[in-house]
Order: C-alpha cells, then sequence, then structure tokens
DNA sequence: TTGTACGCGTTATCAC
DNA sequence: GTGATAACGCGTACAA
C-alpha cells in the first residue's frame, strides 16, 4: 500500500507537506498542493484511518450490539442509526449476542478493545446484579444509548425507547372513535413486558372512554401468525359479539384476517382489525390493517443524537416516543349486523 | 486508559516483558507472568488493537456492505456470517447502501482505509462499465465475496448464491409429485432475474414431467401480500381447474392463501400453496405453505469459508448452493372435486 | 510556506 | 528470561 512517505519522495517534499495537502490546510501554496495531489491520485493512495486514529486519539468507531439482525423489530432502527454514524463520518461494528450473557460480554470487549468511542447496546436479559462488563463499562466512562426496554442494571445508561402502552391504547382509541363498543384483544405472552404494557395501554383506553371491561373479550394467543389465527378462530366459535380486533403485533393480526375471512367474516366491512406493526415493513403488509407502528426511523436517529451529546461530553440521557397509527384503506366502523 | 507502558512501571519491569506476558509468550518466568498478569488486572488493563495491527500489520478487520438490513432476505445470511467472523477473532464492520452507487462507492474508500482484510458485498446494480471503485478492488487484490446475485462486473470476485432456478423447480416437482397437473404460478416482477429463474424452473419441472404447460396458469403477481391475494383472486375469478399454486416468494402465498379462505377455498385440503421462503423466517410463517428455503444459513458459512481461503492468498471461487423444500403440515393432494 | 522532532501504543528482532 | 531499539503510518507543535 503506498504510505505517505512514498508519495513525498516522488513528490520531493516531505511527509508532513503531504499530510497537510491531503488534509487541505491553509498553509500549502496551490502549486505545491495540485503537485502532491495528482501524484496522489496516480499512486493510489489510500490513507490509513487507523494510523491517524493512534496519533490523533480518535477513532470515530461505534459498536453496535444486539441479539441479532434476524430480528426485523430492530432493523428500522438500525437502518436508521447507520445511516446517521455513516453521514457523520463514524464507522459501525456490527456484534451480536444471540442473548447469551457470555457472548455479550465477550463481544462488548473486543469493542472496547477496538477503542470505540460508543456503544449502542440491545442488553442480554439476565437476573441478578449488575454484570462485570456493565459496571466496567460505567467506570470507564463509555459512551452507551441502549436501545429498547432496559434491565434493571442498565439504568445508568443513556436510553431510546418506544412508548408502547401509549402506542397501544392510540390504537384501541381509533377504534372507539370509529364506534367500536366491544373490541377483542389478541395478547401476546404474559411475561414479556412489552407485551403487557400493549394490553395495559388497550385496558386503559377503554377505561378512559367510559367502556367496562369484558374479560372474555381477552384472548391468549401468542406472536405469530398461526397464534392469531388460532386465537381468532375461538373467538368466532365463542361469539362474544366483537365488531374490532386489536393484536399485540402485526403477526397475530394477520393471523386473525385470515381467520376471519376463512369464516366468512369480511375485514374491514364486517370486523375491523388493528394491530402493533413491528414485524412486517409497511412494503409488505398490504393486508386491512391498521398499525401503530413503532417510530423506528426516529428512534435510530434520537440514538444517534444522544451518542453526540455523549461524545461531547454530555451526561445520560433517556427518550421515549410515542409511536403512530397508521390507517391503512382498512378500518371500518361498526357494521350494524355483523357481530363475532 | 491503562497502557503496556503504566503496567511496566509499576510492575518494575520492561515494556517488552509485559507485551509478551500478556500474549503468554513462552520465554517468560512463571513467576513474572502471574505478577504481571494481577496487574494487569487490577489496573483494569484493556489492549489497543489497533495499535497492535498497526505494528503487526494484520487488522483482523472484514467489512459487511448491504443494501440494508431492513431487508430480510439477508439477515440469516448476515446472522451466519457475523457468527463465523466472531468466533475467529475478526471484527466487522456493518455499511448500507441503500441501493445507491455513490454511496457504495464512499462505503467502500472508507472500508479500505479502515484497512479491512476482507469485504463481503451485496452489490448495487447498475448498467455500463466496471465501477472504478470495482476496478481499484481488483487491482488492489482485495478478499471480496459477492452475495447473492452478481452484476456483470463482479466476474472477477468469489460469490455465493443459491440455486433459485433449482430450488423452484425442486417445488413443482413435490407438488407434481403430490399428483397436480395444473399448478398456478404467481409470477414476480418480469425484471428481476431472480424472478425470472424461479418461473424457469417452474417450467422446467412441468416440462421435465411431460406436463404441457398453460400459459393462462401464470400470473403476473408481485412481491407482496398484497399482490399474491389479487392475483389469487383473479385466479378463481377465471376457473381454470387449478389444485395448486406456487408463487414466488412466500409472501406472494400467504396472500393467496388469504385469497382463497376468502372464497371458501381450503388450504391445503382443497388447494395447496407453496411459495420460495425468503422473508419470513421459519418461526413467523405458520401457515399452510411448502416452502423452498434459501439456505442462509449455510450460505453465510460458505462466505465465510472462501474469505479465509481468499484471506490465506487462495484464488477467487464460488459456490452455488441448493435451496431446501420445507413441507410444513401443508401441502396435500389434490382434491378430487375442487379445482379453482 | 515548508520541514524537523517527537509521540500515539504496540510488537519484531536481537543482544545481553 | 529480560530488555533496548526501532518501526508500523500518521499528525501535533514548533522551528526555519
Amino acid at each position: 500500500m503506498v504510505r505517505l512517505k512514498d508519495i513525498a519522495e516522488r513528490a520531493g517534499v516531505s511527509i508532513m507537506t503531504v499530510s497537510k495537502v491531503l488534509r487541505d490546510a491553509p498553509d500549502i501554496s496551490a502549486n505545491t498542493k495540485s503537485r502532491v495531489r495528482s501524484l496522489a491520485t496516480e499512486m493510489g493512495y489510500v490513507p490509513h484511518a487507523m494510523a491517524a486514529g493512534l496519533r490523533t486519539r480518535a477513532t470515530r468507531l461505534l459498536g453496535l450490539v444486539i441479539p441479532g439482525v434476524i430480528n426485523p423489530v430492530y432493523s428500522r432502527l438500525i437502518m436508521a442509526l447507520e445511516d446517521r454514524a455513516f453521514d457523520l463520518g463514524f464507522d459501525l461494528f456490527l456484534t451480536h449476542t444471540l442473548e447469551k450473557p457470555e457472548r455479550e460480554e465477550f463481544a462488548l470487549r473486543r469493542l472496547l478493545a477496538r477503542r470505540v468511542e460508543g456503544l449502542f447496546v440491545i442488553p442480554v436479559p439476565r437476573l441478578g446484579d449488575t454484570p462485570r462488563i456493565y459496571a466496567d463499562l460505567e467506570r470507564l466512562r463509555t459512551p452507551v444509548v441502549i436501545l429498547g426496554p432496559a434491565p434493571e442494571f442498565c439504568q445508568g445508561f443513556s436510553r431510546v425507547a418506544t412508548d408502547e402502552l401509549g402506542a397501544s391504547r392510540d390504537l384501541t382509541q381509533h377504534l372507539i372513535s370509529l364506534g367500536h363498543r366491544r373490541i377483542a384483544f389478541l395478547a401476546g405472552h404474559t411475561v414479556s413486558p412489552s407485551a403487557q404494557a400493549r394490553l395495559d395501554g388497550h385496558r386503559r383506553a377503554l377505561r378512559d372512554a367510559g367502556i367496562d371491561h369484558d374479560d372474555r373479550l381477552i384472548f391468549q394467543a401468542g406472536t405469530s401468525i398461526e397464534d392469531g389465527f388460532q386465537a381468532a378462530l375461538e373467538l368466532v366459535r365463542e361469539s362474544l359479539g366483537a365488531t374490532a380486533i386489536q393484536a399485540v403485533n402485526d403477526l397475530v393480526a394477520i393471523g386473525a384476517v385470515n381467520a376471519l375471512v376463512s369464516q366468512g367474516v369480511r375485514v374491514p366491512e364486517d370486523v375491523s382489525v388493528a394491530g402493533f406493526g413491528n414485524i412486517l415493513t409497511a412494503e409488505h403488509a398490504r393486508v386491512p390493517l391498521t398499525t401503530a407502528r413503532e417510530p423506528k426511523f426516529r428512534l435510530g436517529v434520537a440514538a444517534m443524537e444522544i451518542m453526540q451529546r455523549l461524545l461531547a461530553g454530555g451526561p445520560a440521557e433517556s427518550r421515549t416516543l410515542r409511536a403512530e397509527v397508521i390507517v391503512r384503506k382498512s378500518t371500518a366502523p361498526p357494521a350494524v349486523n355483523t357481530m363475532i
């Protein structure tokens, strides 16, 4: 590889002069600049960012530590994150924890050895004390932004997250505003805090609207298309008079739509279906659904904004963003004679 | 940050000795080793990988240049890639091209400046001559593995890809083996080479089985759930006597299932539906579908294998992997009296 | 406007 | 077994 030294020799100037030219320093004559520049191009010079970083003590490196890119819930967030970081001149390391604590610890230590200036982390959930590596991160004052719900031991770090309860409430309110009074809720797994928050939001909206909630309308579904399918089938069998369905996520909602149409129920003419839009991207989920899409894009931008302030020496800060309800050619007011 | 120098001073030995201890060199006394090691731990020493890399001229850095992690088609591949790279001690840069040539070029140049030892690239498709950056990569002899279908100007590089034609043919053969003779095909966009390959595979299977292909059974769909829905509706309207449907991908297939059940057609009892399994992960697509899943995991492993050989100085090599047909409680032989 | 001296944190080499 | 010296490629500080 071509070094500054090589260019300097061929140009008959010092290394320093070449270095200054390539960084466009003001104290170099136009003449020298053009000569050195064309030589650099001709010789195919590629700067050595790491060597420069060693000298300047600034690596412009960031680390992303997530369970895995296979989880589509976070892909928008990651896109936005990388996009902003790239434009700001940072390069981003990608590491997967696979939800394994040892692997997370190992990955973080390796990134520290790379001298990353900051870290974006989706922590591996675990019980017990603060893991050693997290204590180390705090001690080293490494800028860290936690993405999404943070476990207990991450309280000291900055954080960006979605207001899931609020989004779910908004979704229910939307259905209520259309005139729906009996809304079935296909819930997720009870152990999931996020699923719980969505159920809570749903309940709060009902309460705020003065609607008695009927616990029979709440079904334990799960998180997949098939889970939604089965739950909706059961719902139809029980004939509870629901005119709308809200699902814990969009996959469950799609399953519900499948089940409904298979039973001759039209969507959304007869029954409205709404769900939290995590998994399927807008381009794919072209089914008659109303979704509360998590503002993942804005989340990514916010995360990078916070990172910048941390890098500038600012204190930890957290932000919770509201989701937006997106109505896709879809939700309808309750049909007069059709109930399930 | 603690440096070797700091440890050396406190331990009363030379920097060199500390360096050797931490790399577990054989020519250091057990005594010195344990003393220096405990001191390093106590002082919270974190090695400086970049400085070491500068000296050894080995960065153990790889770059991943893809359109965006939002595209679920490649997420499994990326998972496997990162996993293997990590275990082998490589750290991975993530950069998005967003399908923009300028951005791709810029990203690649930045990674070269980081002195990555190799690159995994999903190239931005473009017409015309070999882009400058690709010519540079060849000239620099940078180890590059192209992921997926490669444009003309990437012929010189290594490559891993799926045999899409073969997978589609396998899928059709599976349907044929169940007794289906009239199989509708919901095709993708004609400009997509990949969609074209899948159609070709379908046709070849029909021909090999001696089945006349009826062009009316081929529908232009697209790539989304909604596209599949519309195409299947039209299929039902036209009453062509199909007993099975094969879709260009799993989203289109799901849309088709939706459409069928909405028309009172049972799946898979009445009509079998099959599709290429790209988008939805196995955990999510729990609908009655048969899929030919691209062996993304194996693709990622293969990509890293090739990269290792390139790093060792080996020549460019390419591998095409077969997909596997996965039958999910799904495809059924043709029903006697039900045709669409 | 250009050049010299030195250091960033580490390791290869070879002498002791 | 241990350490002195130089070098990796570059940039800061200051002198010329």
